[in-house]
DNA sequence: TAATACTCTACTAATATTGTCAAGTATTTT
DNA sequence: AAAATACTTGACAATATTAGTAGAGTATTA
């Protein structure tokens, strides 16, 4: 219970991608699709509705790519899954669009609201600069472990993997 | 996005009414539909379920019905959404059942994990006590309008309503 | 023995998710 | 100018999940 689709989760590692590519160079949706394992036609999709969101710019041509809009640190975990699959509503009952006319006299209103904002509040306080380095507190004791190698370098890996040509 | 299951909610909706019904006596499950807006229908499969992870009982023949298997407050709300959804697994790769072979090169698997840890702590710290007395420090700050209305007395409610007899 | 109430399995309709496909448009390099 | 690269868009199909219904059966008590 309580699935993330697949649309938010390729979403986030496709802006980490993003953040974590060549300073100020575009990052392709190819070299995106083969280091994150999806097709290139569904992160067509994703980054679309990203870019529209006003979460990332595209640059077209040969050379051409993805950039972030803004500094990792001010693009949160939770805009990126809010622009892909909507506002968090963990009942229909939360959902600005639906509302409900009972919610005064129930007693779960208050516990799903409760712990909506309790995801809400993790979600908006993790950003990409937090996953570049591992170092937001909700994360600490945790480990990333191969973060370093991540940061590395891109080309060397893809090369190795053979996923893309030199 | 990140939406519970209307079994589940139902369940604990469910489960506050057994909760908060006749001291000792059980309580039909005509009742329950009544009062919570669920076909009786739908309410025996949640029940069903609910009965054989033992957090209910129930009591066959005219005048019976449900009744917990423990304490209010020994029984949490995440304990109920598990019986009826089952593990809390926000991404495929976090579902012990099918787990990731990448996930120690991936940079969001510990984001995943952090936060599933997150809401099953509030989940399971959450019991049916809280919800009766609306005291969990977790809520507090928040108020539960009508609970004293809800704990005066079912029969006389239902009667008004006529949605079962005298 | 009739009435009440729980038990169980199967099934279906609706909805949402997860992607694919094809035909574009824009930009830059050669 | 032409070709290659890369983003853009909308439609669509396959799949999975959810939500809920139906119906026949079993147990208990007044
Ligand atoms: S039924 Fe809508 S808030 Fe509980
Ligand atoms: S792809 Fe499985 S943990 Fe990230």
């Amino acid at each position: 219970m309580l699935k993330l689709s697949t649309k938010g989760q390729y979403g986030v590692r496709a802006m980490f991608e993003i953040a974590s590519g060549h300073a100020g160079e575009p990052v392709a949706i190819k070299e995106i699709a083969a280091r994150q394992d999806v097709s290139v036609a569904y992160l067509e999709q994703i980054l679309n509705t990203l870019r529209k969101s006003g979460l990332i710019t595209s640059v077209r041509g040969p050379g051409g790519g993805y950039l972030l809009a803004r500094q990792p640190e001010k693009i949160s975990i939770g805009e990126i899954l809010r622009s892909l699959d909507g506002p968090i509503a963990l009942t229909a009952c939360q959902d600005p669009m639906e509302g409900c006319v009972r919610a005064d006299g129930c007693v779960t209103s208050l516990l799903w609201k409760a712990l909506g904002e309790k995801i809400e509040g993790f979600l908006d306080a993790m950003t990409l600069r937090d996953l570049l380095t591992g170092k937001n507190k909700q994360l600490s004791g945790q480990k990333y472990p191969s973060l370093e190698i991540e940061k590395t370098g891109h080309h060397a890996f893809l090369e190795k993997t053979g996923k893309i040509g030199a």
